[in-house]
DNA sequence: GTAAAATTAGACGCCATTGTCTAAAACGTC
DNA sequence: GACGTTTTAGACAATGGCGTCTAATTTTAC
């Protein structure tokens, strides 16, 4: 409902098997309608309704309701999945200003991968149908949060090594660092609003300073350099 | 299903307009289903069934489903709000050691508040069902996160103007202070297992010492004293 | 012990939804 | 323009849950 309103467009990202433009508008109805609903309440009516489809269309598609919902999983979580590795490789190789890098970092992650239409769709997915399917549970579990954690803990490793950070358990403060990126945003995050940019930006600011203040190299202290992000695309 | 398995138990408690042994194993066995299965799967029927109740006694109680549901919702509310004033004024007025404090602290918040039945159940109702009930969310804000920011904030404003801590915004200091007490249980907290004791200890340990090496008089630094918590009782 | 209240089991109507089926219509391709 | 495929609208049976009703039974109160 709110990215990607033209389903043509995702034709060109990636042509899978049968992604003819009924199927996509079919898909993206059932995620808005899941996500509203939830499995049980969300009504085959009012998905083929949104899609601008018959119902026999989504049977003739997906065998079932079932078939169409793990198709919806699926497909939102692989998008969900290459947005992740997008913003985890954009961190810049050669820290130039680690503070602001690491802000810039977190206003990407929260907005790309949390805050997103995927993300609440995902997080609220998987604690609702999370026990019915529980591989559905293990599987956003090891691609989502596992995934970021690994590359986090990797990329403050690289950064203690170089000296920029006192970290003597990366895992825990790889976990501590996303926890205190959603600190401000968790009841946001949780349900509801989307975080204005300027929130998402003070709420970064927050967490990489108390994270800096915690676990940054007690030499450069405070005070130095005022922060200063002009483009932070995306 | 988990917590007080008398029902009798609770009629000394808080004797509200009532609450006699039906309501409560009604109010008990429609918690468990709804959390479980969500409003719209939950059935009355199976409701009826786990509470060892007839169908028509539910509907004798509570005029229909939609009742049921608001009121099981105010109960748990009800509880989990006792419990999180309990843990608030638990915590000791002149700070003997105050890593120690705050991780007992941090143990008994997540224990008794966030990983117990009740705090599982209403978040996962709050996002189940939020957005059908606006104001449930509202008022489970309001409650719930709310309230412990808010006294949370009060309590490291305290702690701050005795010179145990430096902390320039105490609102942003609250939240952080919760988010990292929940870094290290996220997955477990969001859906699934109960963490036991030692990982609980563990967390709270991890929370409370990036905390302070953030927050804490740089005096004190660290080594010192390795803190000994004995007694963790409830 | 008896009367009143609460509870139970089951049947019932009603409604929404799922998934199937069919005939008509639209679409694309040659 | 003709043909095969896809889509559509609607009817259809089957299912299941909600909420009501009733008669029998248990519990409670006096």
């Amino acid at each position: 409902m709110n990215d990607r309103m033209i389903p043509a467009a995702r034709m060109t990202g990636h042509s899978q098997r049968g992604q003819c433009a009924k199927r996509i508008s079919i898909l993206d109805a059932a995620a808005d309608v899941f996500c509203r609903q939830g499995f049980a309440a969300a009504s085959i009516d009012e998905i083929a309704a949104v899609a601008c489809v018959s119902r026999q269309t989504i049977y003739n598609h997906y065998r079932e309701k079932e078939t169409l919902f793990v198709a919806v999983v699926e497909d939102v979580m692989n998008r969900a999945n290459a947005m992740l590795f997008s913003v985890l490789s954009a961190f810049p190789d050669n820290a130039d200003n680690l503070e602001d890098d690491l802000t810039v970092f977190v206003i990407r992650l929260n907005k790309n991968c949390i805050c997103n239409h995927d993300g609440k769709f995902l997080r609220k997915l998987v604690q609702t149908e999370g026990e019915r399917y529980p591989h559905l549970f293990e599987s956003w579990r090891q691609h989502g949060p596992g995934k970021l954690t690994t590359a986090l803990s990797a990329l403050l490793a690289r950064l203690a090594q170089k000296g920029a950070l006192i970290i003597d358990d990366f895992d825990v403060a790889a976990r501590q660092f996303v926890a205190l990126g959603n600190a401000d945003l968790q009841m946001m995050t949780l349900f509801g609003g989307t975080p204005s940019d300027a929130e998402l930006e003070k709420a970064a600011r927050n967490a990489v300073r108390t994270f800096l203040r915690a676990y940054g190299r007690p030499a450069a202290d405070k005070a130095g350099t005022q922060p200063q992000l002009a483009a932070l695309s995306g």
